[in-house]
DNA sequence: CGCGTTTGACCAGCGC
DNA sequence: GCGCTGGTCAAACGCG
């Protein structure tokens, strides 16, 4: 097990991609106001409430050669695994040509959009299926049944990668890995995660990115319906409220964000939002590295920490 | 014993 | 229709 300090900063850049949006010509509050105005919200994924609140107050200009990356899932699941880097990389560097996609409706959309269409699966897997054991038929149909409605209540996703060692990044949440799958043309599996959350409907998928194995892309799907667990371990003043990245002292963040000492000191505690060279948001997670950020934090590192 | 992981099998969707 | 792939299930197993 890596000690902390081993972790470099730079390799736990995170890059953000959303589902649903990519405006790389848009500022973070038209980002997120627009994400916001969605049925789900970025920091909602999170379990975070009331981001509207954030404001561009919280921008702030980064140097030019800041990293400028801001696609949209679908576009790492179009591209094989070895090419999703590539199409990353590309559009860091675009600047003004980084892909907008803005697209009003994802692979997800359409899916949820077609669902008045998934009852008559039902019947036709009903004549095709005569299993002998009709114990067996009955829980094939009941799992069927379970997942035609979860294919119904499919929920936007989101992803993010981030540079780091360790595959598994802890986000405050308890997870259960419920599957892998080794993923076409990359070494690496794609490990499944669902939250052991009983109400809670949460996924996360996890893998590494074939072409730069440093890079672990974890995908979210689903609005956690309670608090992070990590709430009870670590209280704190603003933990109930699940403070928004954006709203923490930006110039004592930025100094820290650039500065690996200060990180050594007190943790990588921050994630940023990087488009066209500004670095929308830097997020100090309130002192208790909760929520998204925790996802920047390999579990090894929270594990010790928390002993 | 409870909880989490592993892993082979199964199913649905999609492209050809 | 067929094959491929992504996603999920669940029994078996491991661990504390």
């Amino acid at each position: 097990m890596e000690s902390y300090k081993e972790i470099k900063m730079e390799d736990h850049h995170p890059i953000f991609f959303f589902d649903n949006y990519v405006a790389s010509n848009h500022t973070f509050t038209g980002l997120m106001s627009d994400y916001s105005a969605s049925s789900l919200g970025f920091m909602e994924l999170l379990g975070v409430q009331d981001f509207c609140s954030a404001s561009a107050n919280s921008v702030f200009e980064l140097p030019k050669e800041e990293p400028t990356v801001c696609i949209s899932e679908d576009q790492v699941k179009a591209s094989p695994a070895d090419e999703s880097q590539n199409h990353v990389i590309s559009s860091s560097v675009a600047g003004d040509s980084c892909n907008v996609l803005n697209t009003p409706s994802t692979p997800n959309c359409s899916s949820i959009s077609s669902e008045g269409h998934l009852h008559t699966e039902d019947a036709d897997g009903e004549l095709v299926e005569h299993h002998h054991q009709q114990q067996h038929t009955k829980t094939k149909q009941q799992l069927k049944a379970k997942k035609t409605s979860e294919k119904k209540q499919r929920e936007p996703r989101f992803a993010f990668m981030t540079k780091s060692e360790v595959d598994f990044l802890e986000d405050g949440y308890r997870w259960r890995k419920y599957g892998q799958k080794a993923v076409k043309n990359s070494p690496f599996p794609r490990n499944y995660y669902r939250c052991t959350s009983a109400t809670c409907n949460v996924k996360k998928r996890v893998e590494r990115c074939f072409s730069d194995p440093s890079i672990v892309v974890t995908t979210y799907e689903g609005k956690h319906t309670h608090p992070s667990p990590m709430s009870a371990i670590l209280p704190s003043p603003a933990t109930a409220a699940f403070p928004l990245p954006m709203q923490f002292n930006i110039n004592q963040s930025f100094n820290e964000l650039t500065n690996p000492l200060a990180l050594n000191n007190q943790l990588i505690d921050h994630a940023a939002f990087v488009v066209q060279g500004r670095r929308f948001c830097t997020a100090k997670m309130m002192g208790d590295h909760q929520g998204l950020l925790q996802d920047l934090m390999p579990s090894a590192v929270l594990k010790q920490d928390h002993r």
